[in-house]
DNA sequence: CTACTTTTCCCCACTCTCCCCCACTATGCC
DNA sequence: GGCATAGTGGGGGAGAGTGGGGAAAAGTAG
């Protein structure tokens, strides 16, 4: 999953997937709280191998993991593949009308705008993107 | 994958890509940016390759990279091997009318003519092309 | 338990982009 | 010169994306 969107959230509170994830994604998607104030969506398969991690290990590691789970909600997309996003979660995000969806490969990432712009610029910064591209063997 | 070309970007905003290029491409091209003001192109085989590395890595190395993913994009070229390249990506190119295709072995790079000037005089310049025939061993 | 509000979801209708296809021109090889 | 393949341009249809009406489900209060 690659690529930037954008799309706004409907008078409805529906945020518009676009197709070429959905197929991805399954059925069934789930929604977590994302690094730096994103959201993040992962597919059901890829869901299930991370609560099995997590399910692995140790009662004193998983403690500071509560919140991942807590946060985290199931989203069945309608026939159109639009997504409803708990409120909680749209505030944590503050996600209002525009949102821009990142495919960054193991997941998407739901971002406000105002917020991916900077992460955005710095990404983009020569010096750093050389330094990235050269890690991966670009 | 070397060479060079010229071609237009058509009033749908296609890019023809050269039949010498489409067969190590593959059916599939990974369009993402590239350094200097560049877009690179890579086929099917070599992108999955950089991906496995990508989803290897631990997030926190992963979170500076996002904008490298969310800035490429799947181009399927159609029945006579034209792409359409996502306006994000063209912006950041500066792709117009006139595109140079440069074959750099790995990948394909596609440059507005204005910035492919300089960096090909400079690469030309043959205190620097001795400097770099002497680091290849030529 | 019932009536009412609110939320969620399914469906329909519409617009617009993208992609498939066809027809034409240019180039190069036999 | 003629044929095959590369390259160029545009018409039209399928499906992606958008918005809203209304039924079903869930929650709230009397």
């Amino acid at each position: 999953m690659i690529g930037q969107h954008r799309h706004s959230i409907d008078a409805k509170g529906r945020l518009f997937i676009p197709a070429e994830y959905r197929a991805e994604l399954g059925n069934t998607f789930y929604v977590t709280i994302g690094l730096d104030g994103c959201l993040s969506v992962y597919s059901d398969a890829k869901w299930a191998e991370l609560t099995a991690k997590f399910d692995a290990l140790p009662v004193s590691k998983a403690r500071a993991m509560r919140a991942l789970f807590a946060n985290a909600a199931e989203c069945k997309p309608d026939k159109q593949g639009r997504i409803l996003i708990p409120a909680k979660l749209r505030q944590y995000a503050a996600l209002e009308k525009e949102v821009v969806i990142n495919g960054v490969s193991r997941c998407l990432e739901l971002w406000n705008p105002q917020r991916w712009e900077p992460v955005e610029e710095e990404g983009m910064d020569p010096e750093n993107l050389a330094a990235a591209m050269e890690e991966l063997g670009f």
